[in-house]
DNA sequence: CCCAAGACCTGGCGGC
DNA sequence: TGCCGCCAGGTCTTGG
């Protein structure tokens, strides 16, 4: 479920209802995610207040005075905000019980999500520290992006999935943003010439932007009983569309295999 | 350094 | 209805 555009509307939708809240307890059920959750969290965090909720690419970063909760919700992951009475389901993983009553819950069915600890500064935590611009920001330009495509052979589509590169572009918006752009996703990095790479780069925001607004309408509620998404599929143009007619010329959409995901493409508007 | 494949998990689906 | 293989929105790790 999670890529950028609902972990941003999860960020904006618990946020104002965890920052200045104190933490009353930690209930950890599964503590086996893709890395074990750190013991003693409840020690750590109660009696605690929550500075502000922040994201860095797909992670969401809890701030207290003492540290930071980093929470990733991997491939399955949700959150929402409930009575911390709710009773768990198979896969609810996590609370984060709040002062008054309600709690944080991460439901996980596949376990690729993380809860970590750090007393550091989050950014120069391993699994942050490397990372790409953030697609959203004024630093990832055309020319970045012509700059750390140079040298690379490797399919577009690949690179700008690259958290290295750049973060936050899953596999939908990958297709998504390619399509938009007009690029093949199996086109060499390095041959795009810099023009292209400016309408990939504009092309990435605008749909990730797109998104977001979307995300915004129908996932505003957590605290409802449901935070599952649905959203934007109708804006699809080409993920999920194999052999149906391309939304510009009609052509039938194709879909192809990088790295073991799914891409889909129109092989005529896509170069 | 770059790249492709493997790994971690569970659940839903289509086919037989 | 049951079983089997395949697929799924992520990303770290490994081996060439």
């Amino acid at each position: 479920m999670p890529e950028l555009p609902e972990v941003e509307t999860t960020r904006r939708g618990i946020a104002p209802h965890l920052t200045g809240h104190g933490v009353a307890d930690v209930i950890v059920r599964h503590p086996r995610l893709r890395w074990p959750v750190p013991r003693g969290l409840a020690g750590k965090l109660r009696g605690h207040a929550i500075n502000a909720v922040e994201r860095r690419a797909k992670y969401l970063l809890l701030r207290f005075d003492h540290g930071t909760l980093i929470l990733h919700l991997g491939m399955s992951g949700s959150l929402r905000l409930l009575e911390a009475a709710t009773p768990a389901g198979k896969h609810d993983h996590f609370d984060l019980v709040l002062d008054g009553g309600r709690a944080l819950r991460l439901t996980d069915p596949r376990r690729f999500g993380a809860v970590l600890w750090t007393r550091d500064d989050p950014q120069q935590h391993e699994l942050l520290r490397d990372l790409g611009l953030e697609p959203l920001g004024g630093e990832f330009t055309a020319d970045y992006l012509h700059a750390g495509t140079r040298k690379r052979k490797a399919a577009i589509k690949l690179v700008i999935m690259d958290s290295k590169v750049v973060v936050g572009v899953g596999n939908i918006y990958a297709s998504e943003a390619l399509f938009r752009a007009g690029i093949h996703p199996s086109r060499a990095a390095g041959s795009l010439s810099r023009e292209r790479c400016a309408r990939l780069a504009t092309a990435i925001k605008e749909v990730l932007n797109a998104a977001i607004e979307q995300g915004g309408t129908t996932l505003r509620d957590f605290t409802g009983g449901d935070g599952k998404p649905g959203y934007f599929a109708q804006e699809l143009r080409v993920y999920g569309r194999a052999g149906e007619p391309c939304v510009t010329c009609g052509t039938l959409v194709k879909s192809t295999r990088h790295g073991q995901r799914a891409t889909y493409y129109c092989p005529r508007c896509q170069r």
